[in-house]
RNA sequence: GGGGAUGUGGUGGAACUGGUAGACACGCUUGGCUUAGAACCAAGUGCCGAAAGGUGUGGGGGUUCGACUCCCUCCAUCCCUACCA
């Protein structure tokens, strides 16, 4: 065989049409094969593929791939969940509907993937936007209807008054609509829940089980649901009927109470401004018209006094109940008692306003609540009867009295809140409910379904929603069929992404899920971002609930290993405008002179650092322009080699070189040999020794990298660090028989090692160097051969007092008083020691000594 | 504000269970090859120091014979915060 140059796009475009051909990759359940669902979570189609998604998938598929070198059956589906809001904004701003312009994007976005040569079974591809998919969406949701699982109910909605349409969170900018800058209004409209609060408990105990998921997304996922235990209790108040229901987690700070605060939109606080202006004029300036918890959290807290004043349960003493802007009617019951002493915000609050402040607990006799609240638990004082008392104990004894005055109930909480799943919009799927005058919201007919987006016309309005489709509106009631309306929003976006896992597994024509789904579920692993950590994936491991207690699936989890992949960072620059505000610009414009960066025209470019690849800061590298340049395979070594999965990654274009230097190196080496089928030698050198220990050992690791670690930087170093190890005289024409076999070793394992992460360039020289079709090769793992990772000799590091002060090549048939004795005779160690006493000597067998003097 | 993470040479990172800090790369320096460049090959490369040696994992403190690793505290950056996905 001729020797040629390493073209990667020659090898890659042969390599993945053969695949092709073979449906190499096409996943069908296996009786004599253990089954291995890898799945990458899909991407929104926003037509370019982007270098988040690049290694989001290359992780996925090197797992796939090294999973089904170890024998397993691996299903690696991929889809598209292609409904959201870019579709609607990119319909507003080009005149083109969301489906055709979501259709356009998935197409190229294929291409791209391939490319990429991602080992996936495109035959159960999955477009979330398309009505056999949303159809079994709508089929659910009914299910859950009748299992008592949804609520409807009021619940607030960014409103812009301008463009007369309702905003997400991202599109309103400090209180304002971002395209018509108005100030938004908050309305109230009914909308529907999914009772995620009824599985809050069982929840969190799934976390519990999930061993292989990190335990930080577990952490989140805990502090999210929230569970805590209080005291449920209500305030009289004098000279009134009403009463004020509080909770609390700190039921033995209640003689700090030194004050009430309610929402503003509590019902007391709507009857106090009727009789003050004061009031009124403060609930009208304080109206929240941005209510991210964030943007809550720091507002300015302000309040009011109500002059109503409650009677505390216990001393009886009046304390004044306040309106304050950081109590939230929709949270427990919009009033909370507070205790400045004991909590750091009431602290805030009390002193902005100076109310009183008493200290009832006592953590150590010095702490006095001067300059902050006492948040530690502590002993009660200054609490008559309770004085003296720990946490738990005041917590019975006094839940035990108020209860006694039939005034409390110990109640378990949760931070977590109901599922809000209607959106008024128009690209998302329909939900299936018809408004009847007469039998009100009726569930559509399971015959009827799906309920179809209706197409849209060419000029759309700014605001889009399925409302302004009058002609699709109308129809009739299921039940008595008399005229009836549609529902006219549609599901939030997670509702689609909250099943697709399962759906990939099995998808019949007639119904939501098949046998074929309990095959392949839970995913074995699952792999994406760590800004899922919360949502989607509380969502999706909620929806696996309901799918089991509606008896279409088995499992109680989803996901059962999980891997966070962090995000790719590249390099932003910037220039400054008149008003020396940043303007971004491409890399591309930047000139590098000695130290400074200018543009063109000579004005100063200002480096802001590594910055996540994003639109706005002009910083994204385009996979396809890399893979043009440099192959497929050299981008996902580039990818797996930088960076540990679950880190940041920062894009170099430097270091991108080193990959592709790496594998210009590997195809130098391999494709100008073929195998030296002879038998093994019988005997071999020191030096080959040491060569197959280095294989061998190199094996183990990168075995262990892959499937235990997900650690494919240190995998690919150790195979770089293997290569480095061969001498020069084994790939010499004058090689040994036995060296040429120790080189073969060294040439298998690589190819075999790399196969995962560089599959074009791997399989390509596997065939040709072994003359073979490759058939085998992307189906088996070698193993390695644990007697040649014995040992006679090891490195002793010698320690005097912690410090390395010498080393010894030693036998491992040593004992340690012998070995002691050597390494108090090491030359360094001995000049050090200099004959004085050792107080302690501490030996770790095989590895280091350590004197103490 | 709350929750979660991260911080190691000029750069990305390694050190897996408390036991040699800097593997493997990128970059840089010197040399070779070349008319020249690219590519490639060889040697060197944490910092201070001529060397001996000292010092060094965001800052400060602690535990330990021994700390990148454990504890306390402070700082910086990033992610999520319920209608972006």
């Amino acid at each position: 065989m001729s020797v040629t140059e390493y073209n990667p796009a020659e090898i890659e475009n042969t390599i993945q049409e053969s695949w092709r051909e073979n449906n190499a990759y096409k996943a069908t359940p296996s009786k004599t094969k253990n089954k291995f669902y890898c799945l990458s979570m899909f991407p929104y189609p926003s037509g370019k593929l982007h270098m988040g998604h690049v290694r989001n998938y290359t992780i996925g598929d090197v797992i796939s791939r090294f999973k089904r070198m170890q024998g397993f059956n691996v299903l690696q589906p991929m889809g598209w969940d292609a409904f959201g809001l870019p579709a609607e904004n990119a319909a507003i701003e080009n005149n083109v509907s969301p489906k055709k312009w979501t259709n356009k994007n998935i197409e190229s976005m294929k291409v791209q993937l391939d490319a990429l040569g991602l080992s996936y079974d495109w035959s159960r591809e999955i477009n979330t936007s398309s009505p056999d998919y949303y159809k079994w969406e709508q089929w659910f949701f009914i299910q859950l209807l009748k299992a008592g699982l949804v609520e409807r109910k009021k619940s607030e909605v960014n409103w812009d008054p301008v463009d007369k349409t309702v905003l997400a969170n991202e599109q309103v900018i400090d209180g304002k609509g971002w395209r018509s800058g108005a100030e938004i209004e908050r309305k109230k409209i009914d909308q529907y829940f999914l009772k995620i609060t009824n599985y809050a408990d069982e929840l969190l105990e799934g976390l519990e089980s999930l061993d292989n998921w990190p335990t930080q997304v577990k952490v989140m996922q805990t502090n999210w649901i929230g569970k805590s235990k209080g005291l449920s209790f209500h305030f009289e108040i004098k000279n009134s009927a009403e009463i004020l229901e509080v909770f609390t987690t700190r039921p033995d700070t209640i003689f700090g109470a030194t004050y009430c605060a309610i929402a503003l939109d509590h019902p007391l606080a709507e009857i106090a401004k009727k009789e003050d202006k004061l009031i009124k004029n403060f609930i009208a300036e304080n109206q929240i018209n941005e209510k991210t918890e964030a943007a809550l959290a720091k507002q300015e807290k302000k309040g009011i006094d109500t002059g109503l004043k409650a009677i505390h349960p216990i001393t009886k003493k009046l304390i004044p109940i306040w309106i304050a802007n950081f109590v939230l009617m929709e949270y427990g019951t919009g009033a909370v008692m507070c205790v400045p002493g004991h909590d750091q915000r009431d602290y805030d609050f009390a002193k902005k306003y100076s109310l009183p402040i008493l200290q009832v607990i006592e953590t150590d006799a010095d702490q006095k609540i001067n300059d902050e609240a006492i948040e530690e638990k502590g002993l009660l004082i200054n609490s008559d009867q309770y004085n003296g008392l720990n946490f738990d104990e005041a917590f019975i004894q006094i839940a035990k009295d108020l209860k006694n005055k039939n005034n409390a109930e110990v109640q378990t909480n949760f931070r977590l809140r109901d599922w809000g799943i209607s959106r008024q919009r128009y690209w998302g799927c329909p939900i299936p409910i018809i408004h009847c005058d007469d039998c009100g919201h009726v569930p559509v007919a399971e015959k009827d379904l799906p309920v179809e987006l209706p197409e849209i016309d060419e000029n759309t309005s700014r605001g889009m929603s399925l409302s302004g489709f009058d002609e699709w509106k109308k129809t009739h009631c299921p039940d008595c069929n008399k005229e009836a309306v549609r529902e006219t929003d549609t599901f939030d976006t997670f509702f689609e992404s909250s099943w697709y896992a399962a759906r990939f597994a099995s998808q019949p024509n007639d119904s939501m899920l098949g046998e074929e789904a309990d095959h392949w579920l839970p995913v074995d692993h699952y792999i994406g971002g760590i800004e899922h950590a919360i949502l989607h994936l509380l969502y999706a491991r909620f929806f696996n609930l309901l799918l089991r207690d509606q008896n279409l699936i088995k499992s109680s989890e989803p996901f059962n290993r999980l891997l966070t992949q962090g995000m790719v960072l590249a390099d932003a620059f910037y220039i400054k405008d008149e008003n020396q505000n940043p303007e971004w610009i491409s890399k591309e414009c930047v000139n590098t002179d000695k130290d400074k960066l200018t543009l063109n025209d000579g004005r100063a470019v200002f480096k802001d650092g590594m910055s996540k690849m994003s639109k706005s800061k002009l910083n994204g590298i385009d996979p396809n322009i890399m893979i043009e340049k440099y192959g497929a395979d050299t981008v996902r070594l580039y990818m797996m080699f930088t960076s540990p999965p679950e880190q940041s990654l920062e894009w170099s274009d430097t270091a991108i070189e080193g990959s592709y230097r790496f594998l210009r190196k590997v195809w130098n080496l391999i494709s100008k040999r073929k195998i030296y089928a002879k038998e093994a030698p019988q005997e071999f050198t020191k030096a080959e020794l040491k060569l197959r220990y280095k294989s061998h050992q190199t094996l183990k690791k990168v075995t262990n990298d892959f499937a235990e670690r997900n650690s494919f930087n240190t995998a690919i170093a150790s195979v770089m660090e293997l290569l480095n190890a061969v001498p020069d005289s084994f790939k010499a024409n004058d090689a040994t028989d036995s060296e040429q076999y120790c080189l073969d070793e060294v040439i298998q394992f690589t190819l075999k090692m790399l196969s995962p992460i560089t599959p074009h360039i791997s399989l390509f020289l596997w065939k040709e160097y072994s003359g073979s079709d490759g058939a085998e090769f992307e189906n088996s793992w070698p193993i390695f051969n644990e007697e040649l990772l014995k040992l006679e000799n090891f490195q002793l590091i010698i320690q005097v007092n912690g410090k390395v002060r010498g080393k010894e090549i030693l036998s491992v048939s040593m004992g340690q008083d012998e070995l002691e004795n050597l390494a108090k005779e090491n030359e360094n160690v001995k000049k050090i020691l200099a004959n004085q006493p050792i107080k302690k000597v501490i030996y770790i067998k095989e590895k280091l000594i350590n004197f103490v003097i």
